[in-house]
DNA sequence: CTAAATGCAAACTATTTGCAACGAT
DNA sequence: ATCGTTGCAAATAGTTTGCATTTAG
């Protein structure tokens, strides 16, 4: 595994921001000014292969990234902001229902954050 | 609510597919040969302002368009083929394991289609 | 008559690719 | 020597915007 693939893991490993791309970029340029934006992209998409972290889709903004540790995700509809939560493990449940085995699931769960509610 | 507008929420409503706004810009133009990509995307955006219906973000691929009626997720992991399936309602469990009221959630599960489970 | 809807071209954002150079084994 | 990693520039995909024109109420 490369320098900079080391050093983006432990980014996203250290913090509960769920960076974008180019955030992850800003941040890494910071002790690293020569790396490029190219070099990023290539490295998430590396680590995601290999399942050692996740990216997460979201509704008109870019990809975001976190940990691959299983647990799921509160979204403030208004602000956006995107919380780690573990909700009850539905993988039972959800497999008694489809009658068949699932892979995995992705839950994300909206809400107003208690900023956003004092409005 | 203009003609194309009219024409694309039947589209969506009427089809099982979850059609890219490519695909949906081409199925209209097959009626409606005028019509061009920036009409679609506006009136997709319109579309899910005014809740009728929603945009469903992929990993890796465009976004798709749906019923707005609240349902699950299939993904096929392998091939990413897109099902429409109503798991129980889990509003209540996620708001007693919450601890607070939630808006809506997007739930997304992931298996292996048919197809695909037989190789 | 007016406001909303449309077509068109250009702009933009996020991301990917090709390729040459570099670096570690 | 070889192979994965990087930098750089260019390309691409998906989507949005500004503005002039058309259409519908």
């Amino acid at each position: 595994m490369g320098r900079y693939a080391k050093l983006i893991l432990e980014l996203i490993n250290q913090s509960e921001k769920h960076m974008t791309a180019e955030q992850l970029f800003l941040e890494l340029k910071k002790t690293e000014p020569k790396v490029v934006q190219a070099t990023v992209y290539n490295n998430l998409n590396n680590l995601c292969q290999k399942g050692l972290i996740r990216k997460l889709s979201m509704e008109n903004s870019p990809d975001r990234y976190d940990r691959s540790r299983k647990h799921d995700h509160l979204v403030c509809k208004n602000c956006k902001a995107l919380s780690d939560i573990s909700f009850e493990d539905l993988t039972d449940t959800l497999e008694h229902q489809l009658g068949g085995s699932i892979l995995s699931y992705d839950l994300k769960v909206f809400y107003l954050c208690p900023k956003c509610r004092r409005e």
